[in-house]
Parts: C-alpha cells; structure tokens; sequence
DNA sequence: TTATTTAATGACCAATGGGTCATTTATTTT
DNA sequence: AAAATAAATGACCCATTGGTCATTAAATAA
C-alpha cells in the first residue's frame, strides 16, 4: 500500500478496512505466532491506529477467527467443487487431489498461516480447530476415501491398510508445511521436487519390483 | 510425588530439583505451549515456589533449552546407534528405522512437546531449531539414506525420485505427532494401526501390480 | 456554509506475568 | 549448642500489552 508524504491523514474505508486487518494479522501470526503477535504490530502494518482493530474485531482471538473463515473456507469448497466432478481414472483423481492439496493449502502462505496456528494454540481455540477438522480435513479425507474406494473397485489399487487409515497418504504434504515454517532457513524444501518423489512413493512403494535377490 | 501433610515444609535438594522442573514444564508446554505457560504453575507442579525455578534456570527459555537437552539428546543418540549396528536387508533396516522413530520420537509425549514448541515458537529459539535440526533430524536423515543407498544397490529398492527428497518418506510420522497434538480428542489416532498403513504405503505404494484394466 | 454523523485516533487503564531479592529455614560445620 | 552456609521462599517490582473511550476529523446532509 504505497503512501506519500501528503496522503498521511486519516480516511473513513469502511468497506476495506476487514480484509486489510486480517491480511495485516496473517502476516504478523505467521512471522510470530497468535500469542506474541501484538495488535498495536497489526494495526501499524494495516495502516491503521490500534482503535480501528477494536472497531472491526471484538478482540484478538476474534481476528484469528476472521482469517481463518476469510481465507479457508472459500477455498476448500472449490477444492471439493472441482475434485468432486474431476473425471478419469481413480489415480489421475488421486494425483489430481494431493496437487490440489498442495496449491491450495500448503503453498500458500496465507493458509499455511492458520494450520501453524491451529498447531500450537489449537487449545486456545477448540471449537475452531473442531471448525477446521470439519470443513477441510474430515472434508479432504471424505474425497480421498471415495477415490481409494473406486481404485480399488476397478482394480487400480491395491486392498490394503492403508485403506484404514487414509491420512496416511497425504502425510508428507503436512511435513512439508512444517518443514518450510520450521527449518527452510537451515535446509530449504523445494515443493515442486518434493510433490514429485510423494506422488512417486505413494503410487510405487519403494521396494523393487523385481527383486535381485 | 506424594507428601502427606506433616512433610509440607520445605526440603533442600539440589540434585533432584532440575529435572523435577523440566518434567512439570514439559507437561505445561505440552498443554499451553510455550508463550501460555506461567512460569508459577511449572514451580506449582514441580512442589516448589517459583523463585526456586530461577535458582536452576536463569529464565523461562533456559528452562526450555534444559528440556531440549535433557529429553532429546540422549535419545537420538542411542537411536543412531542401535540403527547403524543393525544387521540384515534394507527393508528390515527401513522398518527398523521407521519403527525407532515412532516409539522414540512420535508416540512419546516428552518428545511431541519439543517438535510442538519448535514447530509454533520456532523464530523465538533459532540456536534451539538449528540444534534440533542437526542432532535429530539431519541424524535420521543420515541413517534413512544410508539404508536407502544400500536398498538401490542390492536391487531391493526401485531407484527413483524419492532418493532426492527421503524425508517424504517419514512424512507420515510427522504429520500423526502433529494430529495427535491437534484433532485427537475429535478424532482420535490410533498409532499400531497408522504405523502398519505407514509401513505398508511406504513399501508397496498403492497401485495394483495386477491391473484388471 | 453549517450542522450532523460516524470512522478513526492514540493516550490511557488494568491485568498479567517474567524476574528479583531480602528473608526464612534446613543442613552442615565447628 | 551455636554459628555458618546455602537452599528455598513469595511478596514485590515493572515492562508489556489487550482493550477502552473521550476526542478529532472526514464525509454527508441540511
């Protein structure tokens, strides 16, 4: 938001001031997490005075609420949207999804954000971790069974254990948001590269198809 | 640690204090995280006042280096060990290794806290992250591509694009320590079952090497 | 132009909690 | 038994910060 010396005073934004503040709380949780992320921090970055962030958000807690329901759930339901109707193959379905899963949540720093948060304060926030389990997780998994259960029918998959525990599946996708929120400064992750060798061991396996020995 | 009424008063001992205070702050991280916890209701659950807490640890983040040292380190390195003596085939290997991280890593509480702590307050603790990073998890990684090498050299493994990116590989196990601190009490995990599925993807992969079409 | 409305401000308040230290008391030494 | 040592205490200090509200000023109506 570029500022010059003269436009310093004060406007009345009514109608953009929410999704400002919520884009300004994203950036400050991500770099500090809820608990030490300050408003008055918030505020300055939205280009606002504390007061303003009171004047649209009841308080802290309720502006974590406000990003997770402005930057989740649209995205989830077009995900469901999409996949739901993807034609082909119960393994292009497959590919299809654990790439959706990638771009659209653990890609994107802005949702990234809210996983992190859900993490480490998730006790702070039972009933929207239980809001998150429901509206993406239990959603994704849902899509997910419903795959694996045509692969199987058709003959692409194998019956196997994994059918009891699906998540399994898209477990290296969560390590790898962890990873770029926790070490990428020691030892950077390239998801491109990442997404590859995970869509390589959850269609293969690793061991050798025909054994030396 | 029982007390009966008459033994209320206080007790000098210096050599039992320490850890008595990193166990009761590792339940309170565990529980609140990092920046939540009080500092007084460590002291509380360890039976001593909170003065006594900065006789031993020059402060809250201190207390959390103690409990990084005293909880992780001794165990990767008898986990490295074991591992690296094992005898027998790199698949025997790989399911040891996967197993050991389960058991030392994942399914123990102590241990959950410390990735928790790091995963949320990371940027609070960047000497701590780098630590974790070396002697924990660039230590695994070490011993899974050893194992990994090994397998593509006797032909028990495919050679494929999981070599470049191995931790895809323990992926899932990260992703049950992270559910089990999160969704357990919505939808609790089961770790026998998860680890089987694990094992099973891992190694197999989930296409059918009989395709009815 | 003047009056009215309401968005925006930031000085201020109050609670919280990390950290200190003078005092107390358990233990050891003489 | 008295003195010396050091472990343990918790009342206290104070920096931080979430949240408030009387005041200011931008936009709109009269």
């Amino acid at each position: 938001m570029r500022m010059t010396l003269t436009e310093k005073r004060r406007k009345r934004r009514k109608d953009a001031r929410p999704q400002e503040i919520i884009d300004a709380a994203s950036e400050v949780f991500a770099e500090q997490g809820f608990a030490a992320a300050k408003v008055e921090e918030i505020a300055k970055r939205a280009g606002v005075a504390k007061g303003t962030v009171y004047l649209y958000f009841e308080s802290k807690e309720a502006l974590f609420e406000g990003l997770v329901n402005l930057s989740i759930v649209p995205v989830f339901t077009r995900l469901a949207d999409q996949l739901d109707q993807f034609p082909g193959t119960a393994k292009e379905q497959l590919i299809g999804l654990v790439e959706q899963v990638y771009r659209e949540l653990i890609m994107a720093p802005k949702r990234r954000v809210v996983m992190k948060i859900l993490i480490s304060e998730g006790m702070r926030f039972p009933a929207l971790v239980e809001f998150y389990h429901r509206e993406v997780i239990a959603g994704a998994s849902e899509l997910m069974r419903k795959i694996l259960i045509k692969g199987v029918r058709d003959g692409e998959f194998r019956e196997s254990s994994f059918l009891a525990e699906p998540k399994v599946i898209i477990g290296p996708a969560i390590m790898a948001a962890i990873w770029k929120m926790t070490f990428d400064s020691i030892a950077p992750l390239d998801f491109e590269t990442f997404l590859e060798a995970h869509l390589d061991l959850i269609l293969h396996g690793i061991l050798s198809p025909n054994p030396k020995k």
